[in-house]
RNA sequence: GGAGGGGUUGGGGAGCGGUCAAACCCAGCUGACUGUAAAUCAGCCGCUUCGGCUUCGCAGGUUCGAAUCCUGCCCCCUCCA
């Protein structure tokens, strides 16, 4: 068993904000078994690593034995959380809501043990609710304390519009947390305003208040923004083993401690030691190997992880070509072509090595073009009909080319 | 309903009659280097048979010549009611 400060220790990793924060204390030393609560809304069809913040924190939760509730707001998802954003947001249709949430769950089970986890969908209770009882739920709130909120409070100043719905969304919410008994709440930090509504619904229900714990939003592949699939900064879910080693390879050394932090198991113990050696000298991407290996793990499995680990080591440590490369065969009616028209061709389809002739121009020019592992420079260059050779492009476009 | 402002190459944003395939920033791509698909530096970043060609919301028009001026249409935004 562990000790309450090895306990205090592992919740509290990468937390941003916990209100209040004796309160939880008391909750986690009192040893009972608590109600953990984190709602997502299935709006995309597709998690990203930015999701995972939260599961991994309820996955923590799950370890020491509590009671993990994860939310789909299945009917939230039609309001449409209004958090941060500046417009109005439109309604989300309950088709893809439905499709996105049968997603949702198959991928938090990745992280989560489907035995003890129980999912919950708001509308099993919202769509039995009755409008007398929507406008009593209305009646908990004022429009000034709605107002006290950044993102309302700037739209309403400036004339943008609001719609009545938008302010149903943090009431909602918190009614969820009542519905489930919380103990705890877990949202991203710009959730805390919802998260404290669960607060305020409860207590006026006479029930006592869940503890609310914020966690940062993580920052994408740029290091710089909110991961999102929209700013195309993200690591998806399912993406394949080596786009996930690759694209975690391809973050700053500084965000690699970010990451460590959010998404990955380790003790903290080991990532102080991990920090230690860096100080030390040692090479930052020796640990990015092994955050990239974790988390292709998690998501895949050991051994595709290990492939794609050893993988990369061959083909951007070591310069190897990849060892699997697509072959396409292609047929020619004159004696030769030239490589720019071969690079662009049009019959290559998705292989395609260049968009255009244009573009194969500038990548002859720029000395990207290798031909069986030899440099070309030439713009005129032409290859004979009835070769074979494997192309390359960049460093990360390989084709076989078998011309007839 | 009324009054204004605007739609420019992936995004942001200059240009406001020729020297504009269109400044600049971001993203993206390539190379060098390296300790990695980090960082840094440099280059590229519409298409082309390298003569040119097609682009600046859409359709016409004025002009030797238009992204720039005129007309109509579509779409966005702000203010007033």
């Amino acid at each position: 068993m562990k000790s309450k400060k090895e306990i205090l220790e592992i919740l509290q990793r990468g937390v941003e904000e916990i209100i209040p924060e004796r309160e939880f204390k008391t909750l986690i030393e009192s040893r009972k078994k608590l109600i953990i609560k984190a709602g997502f809304d299935p709006t995309s069809s597709d998690l990203h690593l930015g999701h995972t913040v939260l599961i991994n924190k309820l996955k923590q939760f799950q370890d020491l034995g509590h009671k993990i509730i994860f939310l789909i707001g299945d009917f939230t998802g039609q309001i449409g959380d209004p958090s941060g954003v500046n417009e109005t947001r439109p309604l989300v249709s309950k088709s893809d809501l439905k499709k996105n949430a049968k997603t949702y769950s198959e991928q938090v089970f990745k992280i989560l043990d489907p035995k003890k986890t129980k999912i919950e969908y708001n509308s099993s209770w919202f769509d039995k609710m009755k409008p007398s009882e929507i406008i009593k739920l209305a009646a908990s709130m004022t429009v000034a304390r709605m107002l006290e909120r950044d993102d309302f409070s700037k739209r309403f100043k400036s004339n943008r519009p609001i719609s009545i719905h938008e302010f149903l969304y943090p009431l909602v919410q918190g009614f969820d947390s009542y519905a489930l008994k919380a103990d705890i709440e877990l949202g991203g930090t710009d959730q805390k305003f919802n998260l404290l509504v669960g607060r305020d619904i409860q207590r006026l229900n006479k029930m006592k208040e869940q503890v609310v714990m914020t966690m940062p939003i993580l920052e994408g592949l740029d290091g710089v923004k909110k991961m999102s699939k929209s700013l195309n900064n993200y690591i998806g879910l399912k993406e394949k083993p080596e786009m996930m080693f690759g694209k975690i390879m391809s973050i700053s050394d500084e965000l690699m401690w970010k990451y460590f932090d959010l998404l990955s198991f380790k003790s903290n113990k080991d990532i102080n030691s991990y920090k230690d050696e860096v100080k030390k000298g040692a090479n930052p991407m020796k640990f990015k190997i092994i955050l990239g290996e974790e988390i292709v793990e998690r998501f895949h499995n050991k051994k595709a992880a290990q492939i794609t680990r050893e993988e990369f080591k061959n083909r951007f440590s070591k310069k190897k070509a990849p060892s699997k490369i697509k072959k396409v065969t292609i047929k020619v009616n004159s004696k030769e072509i030239l490589l720019i028209d071969l690079l662009a061709d049009p019959r290559l389809k998705k292989n395609v090595l260049c968009s255009s002739k244009s573009e194969a121009k500038r990548m002859i020019k720029q000395s990207a073009v290798k031909i069986d592992n030899k440099r070309i420079n030439d713009e005129h260059f032409s290859i004979k009909n009835g070769s074979k050779h494997t192309y390359q492009v960049g460093k990360h476009k390989h084709l076989i080319i078998d011309l007839t």
